[in-house]
DNA sequence: CTGGATCCCCGGTGATACTG
DNA sequence: CAGTATCACCGGGGATCCAG
C-alpha cells in the first residue's frame, strides 16, 4: 500500500531515472511531436541542449527501449531517432503532465510573487 | 512543429522543477496513501530521506501550493502536512506513471541486462 | 553530420551538530 | 518534535576540442 519505497526496484525512483533528468522528457516530446527525427533536428528543436547531452540523453533512452536508432553508413553519416513501442505507450501520460502544468503554472507563479503571505495561526 | 521549448515557461521543464528532484514524488505519493502526516512519519514512511531534504522537499511543494503546512504551537511543536486540492489533482498522472514503471521496468531490467555482455577485451 | 574525449564547475544532496 | 546551520562531496551537466 504505502511500502512502495526504498526496495531495490522501487517504482518512482525508476520514473525519475527515465525522465527525471533535464533533458529525458524534452527528447520524447519532440520525437513524439515530429516522427523519426535526426540529431541534429532534434538539437536545433530543443534548442539549448548540448552536443553531449544530447547524445548522452538519446543514449540512454535507447538503452531503456523508449526510442530505436537507426545507424545509415552513409557520409555524411545519418542517424534517425524514433519512438519504439514502450516510448509511445509513455507518451500520453508525459501528455497529461504537460497539460496539468499548462493549466496550473500560471496561477503557480502568481502565488509565488505574493510571497508576502503572513504565519497563520492555527486553532 | 510544436515550441513548447525553452521559452522562459516551458511546461516540461516546469513540471520537472515540481516533481523531478529526488523526493518530491515520494512525498507527494507518501502523503496520498496515508492522509495528514507529521514531519516524523513521512520520514519514517520513506525511510531514507534526511531530515535536511524532507525540509527542504517540503517546503517547495508548499511553495507550489501542492502540499500545505498546518503548524500547532504545541510542546513538543507539531507539524501536519496535506495535500492541497491542487496537489490532489496531480496524483492521478502520477500513479500513472507509478503503473506505467511497474508495468514496464522488469522487462527494461532484463534487455538491460542481456545488453549487459561481459566485454572481455577492453583494451 | 554525429558523436567521443576532456576538463571543470556548480548545485543538489548527504552528514553532522545544534536549538526552540 | 521539527526543524536550522555548516561543511563536504559527488556527479549531472556545460564548454571545448577532436575524429570518422
Amino acid at each position: 500500500m504505502k511500502e512502495f519505497h526504498h526496495h531495490k526496484f522501487c517504482p518512482i525512483r525508476d520514473i525519475l531515472s527515465r525522465i527525471g533528468s533535464k533533458w529525458s522528457m524534452l527528447v520524447l516530446v519532440t520525437l513524439d511531436a515530429n516522427g523519426t527525427m535526426r540529431f541534429n533536428e532534434i538539437q536545433k528543436s530543443i534548442g539549448d541542449i548540448s552536443q553531449r547531452m544530447l547524445t548522452l540523453t538519446v543514449r540512454t533512452l535507447e538503452a531503456d527501449g523508449l526510442i530505436k536508432r537507426d545507424v545509415y553508413p552513409e557520409v555524411p553519416p545519418r542517424v534517425e531517432y524514433t519512438l519504439t513501442d514502450r516510448g509511445r505507450s509513455l507518451m500520453p501520460l508525459l501528455k497529461e503532465l504537460v497539460r496539468w502544468a499548462l493549466d496550473n503554472q500560471e496561477q503557480i507563479l502568481e502565488e509565488r510573487a505574493k510571497l508576502d503571505v503572513p504565519e497563520e495561526v492555527k486553532e
